[in-house]
DNA sequence: TTAAATTTTTAGGAACTCCTTAAATAGAAT
DNA sequence: ATTCTATTTAAGGAGTTCCTAAAAATTTAA
């Protein structure tokens, strides 16, 4: 009934298929470091579920539902490694080793709430990750950048980020206070100036600026 | 090897005995709705790696060492579940069943970082736990909030607190983490918005956003 | 093509933790 | 003190996953 083993089989076939192809069983156990035997052992265990395609001598892959499976399991990974070195700032491989133990046993739910919180922060190198952590965002902002809103959108200001001071003191002394809410009139071009009303006013912000706002949507 | 179910029936007579006193094996077992014999099974092998002291008949109780191990797992358990109720929001039963799972596997320091992070916050009724959670809190510094820093002050964020959990989640998003140092450039006013530096950026934050944040002045 | 080298599987066990049933023991009631 | 009841332990198994050693299949090299 212990699934979690096979979860990580699971995991580490994906890691070195990269969900083509198939493994070697001596390589699967060299990069798990079992040996070959049990990997066999596993394998029929985890065809006779569905989940890897398996022929004696020829190596595994995995089948649809077990590349579901194991790409479910490594995007909490890598959520749970990304809060533990970018929030808790535990070092990276302290780091992996308890995203290891914990991907299997932390809901969805949890798993995205997290997800979300750590928004579009994407400065974890993921270090003996086969693969970037870029998948790992897949969740909608908690909010958006009135530069990210389409026309008729109305939100309510969470707040204004900037890396120039002045563009967030500007804006406030514009009326761009949290907690007002702002409507998107139009916007004269992808990259060009928003034009946006708040309160009895209408203002044309470049795209710079605007992007310094951000609201929830209403 | 697998030492997590000898630290879950280590745990478990923590709960039952509250550290002193002893319980009898049918008890504990019906507790973990594990068979007794199970349980009798269990123990023996407990005793003999020096955690409880258990005599046949009598009863189980905790050694110096079990119960020091037990109320450090005990801790990790409850900054876990208190980590899922209140910051991501999940509900107390889901949250009690993974703490369950991840306090084996979660480190002193990342559980320490967390407990941090969450400050003194003890509206977590831990449901199913006997012991309430204030053992949860360790020391604090004192802590001003950023909402009630002068401008020019700045601080290193000591932890998150606030009654919405979006709100925390949001901050984290924004880069507000325990450790990291915040300056307040300015105050709309008495009750508006703070405007702080949290490294390269400027950040404009209403009320009761800067209030959830708390910093040891420096 | 055939023999040698390598890889993979099968066989046979071991450790851990769980269970059920049946025997042993303690504590209570007579 | 003895018997009865309820608890506790012992015995015998089952499921997982691991291992080593030996057999089988494949691949490589001559």
């Amino acid at each position: 009934m212990s699934t979690d083993n096979r979860e990580d089989y699971l995991i580490n076939i994906l890691r070195l298929t990269d969900g083509t192809g198939v493994v070697k069983t001596t390589e699967l156990a060299n990069y798990m470091q079992v040996s070959p035997a049990s990997v066999t052992e596993m394998l029929k265990v985890l065809q006779k579920e569905g989940l890897v395609n398996y022929e004696r001598y020829r190596g595994v892959s995995l089948t649809e539902e077990g590349n579901l499976k194991a790409r479910g399991l490594r995007r909490k990974h890598h959520i749970m490694e990304r809060f533990l070195t970018d929030v808790l700032e535990i070092d990276h491989k302290e780091a992996h080793d308890q995203a290891c133990a914990v991907e299997h046993s932390i809901s969805d739910d949890a798993a995205n709430k997290m997800c979300r919180m750590m928004g579009t922060k994407v400065d974890s190198d993921c270090g003996t990750c086969t693969n970037p952590c870029h998948e790992v965002i897949t969740d909608l902002d908690p909010c958006v950048s009135v530069s990210d809103m389409s026309q008729g959108d109305k939100g309510i200001i969470s707040h204004l980020s900037s890396d120039d001071g002045a563009v967030v003191r500007k804006l406030i002394s514009m009326g761009f206070v949290p907690g007002r809410e702002v409507e998107l009139s139009a916007s004269v071009s992808d990259k060009g100036a928003r034009i946006v009303r708040i309160g009895e006013t209408t203002i044309a912000l470049d795209r710079s600026m605007a992007s310094a706002i951000y609201v929830n949507l209403v």
